[in-house]
DNA sequence: TGACAAAGTAGCAAAAGTATACTATCATAG
DNA sequence: CTATGATAGTATACTTTTGCTACTTTGTCA
């Protein structure tokens, strides 16, 4: 048999397939912690239910694409910080249908959600907990929360979640809620020396002493 | 619109779909190295070329149990440790149709495959760069690789490698083979002391001190 | 009984991590 | 103009881990 012969003989259809869907947990720092963005749902099922960010996988996307365009449908965001997570395929996990759903985990600094309308953000800890969320979506979020919080520790994700321009005091705070505890100032400061780079300005207008302002140092 | 009616609406047949499959990259250490368990393809497309073991999603099974189907169908084994790796979107990594495979990883002593048909051991280092393997799967067996070397770090995935009973020279191999440097003996005992339980057997027939005997620890 | 080989142990120095105390610089009050 | 409060930023002591070397132990074999 040629591969031509075989590839007329095979026809997809053949077989039932699930659906695959791709839902992208959005988390940001706001308010002193960690915030995911839900969406309420319109449609069956979990009708009026918070959920995810998702959308059914296109014939021709890859699975980052979508990923990225479920966000950008609730947002409006491009080029975010986002990273697969975990597939999920829990046969009951969808009433309709078996769907298997590809999650995402996207970072992204709070300023950059202003005045975003179609989704909102809700504390992060708590919807992990939630048991009234759409689908497996609080699992996806925990999931999603843990991820970060192994992550801080080796990679240098926590940037994904401020601006272009930083404060050390402001970085700091990040890594503390990211991670759930108090870090030392100057133990803090030499760790991450090598990754930020000193420019001339500082902050004003605060009744202290002013922060010098930081960019990201990327030598590689 | 009540939720009956929509389910009578919806039919999932009305969008096209890809298909979802599940690949699986068995490691074990032998002869010294890591080594990757591959079949050889018997269909187009990749006649001929060697294959992860894979199969097609079931719809009345999970992605756990259709990854350890897949590895039961060549090996003969149960109850291995498998793990959920990276899910592969790629637009044409199936010459034939759209195919989304979820890729696991599993981890087993070489001593459980000693008589096995039906599938073959190579070098997981050159399989990792090889250009003549089926589909996208070199690059899941460099993923792999990569995330058996982060997490020997901090989990104790090492002991899926050997055997109930092991030495600590024996152990020790294993680690140097994960991580891909030597070690030195007196600072990995004392890391892994809390994970072991001595016995109070040792080895025999060897031309030097035997080795005492140690099970693993666990004590939540 | 002495040589060898690998198992297992002891301990020091360098490095990394933990913790505390100090100095610097702004705004504001008096 | 000085004192005060508040946070930014630095210096330094202490603790734990890691990197490394040397030593002792216990088997086999000649």
């Amino acid at each position: 048999m040629t591969e031509e012969e075989f590839l007329q003989r095979y026809r997809s259809s053949d077989y039932e397939k699930p659906s695959v869907t791709v839902d992208a947990a959005l988390f940001t720092v706001r308010d002193g912690m960690l915030q995911v963005l839900l969406t309420k749902r319109n449609e069956h099922p979990f009708q009026g239910r918070l959920a995810l960010p998702g959308v059914f996988v296109g014939m021709h996307e890859t699975l980052d694409e979508a990923a990225a365009r479920a966000l950008h449908d609730k947002t409006g965001l491009h080029d975010i910080f986002l990273e697969q997570l975990y597939t999920w395929g829990s046969i009951d996990r969808d009433p309709r249908m078996r769907v298997i759903s590809v999650s995402y985990y996207a970072l992204v600094p709070e300023m950059r959600l202003s005045g975003m309308t179609g989704a909102a953000l809700f504390p992060a800890e708590e919807m992990a907990a939630a048991h009234d969320i759409a689908f497996d979506h609080s699992r996806i979020i925990a999931c999603g929360r843990e991820r970060i919080r192994n992550k801080v520790n080796y990679s240098d994700i926590a940037f994904s979640l401020v601006g272009q321009e930083f404060t050390l005091p402001e970085l700091q705070h990040i890594y503390e809620i990211l991670l759930g505890q108090k870090l030392y100032k100057a133990n803090f400061r030499k760790k991450i020396a090598d990754k930020i780079l000193p420019t001339d300005q500082f902050t004003s207008g605060s009744q202290h002493r002013p922060s010098r302002i930081y960019r990201r140092n990327t030598p590689p």
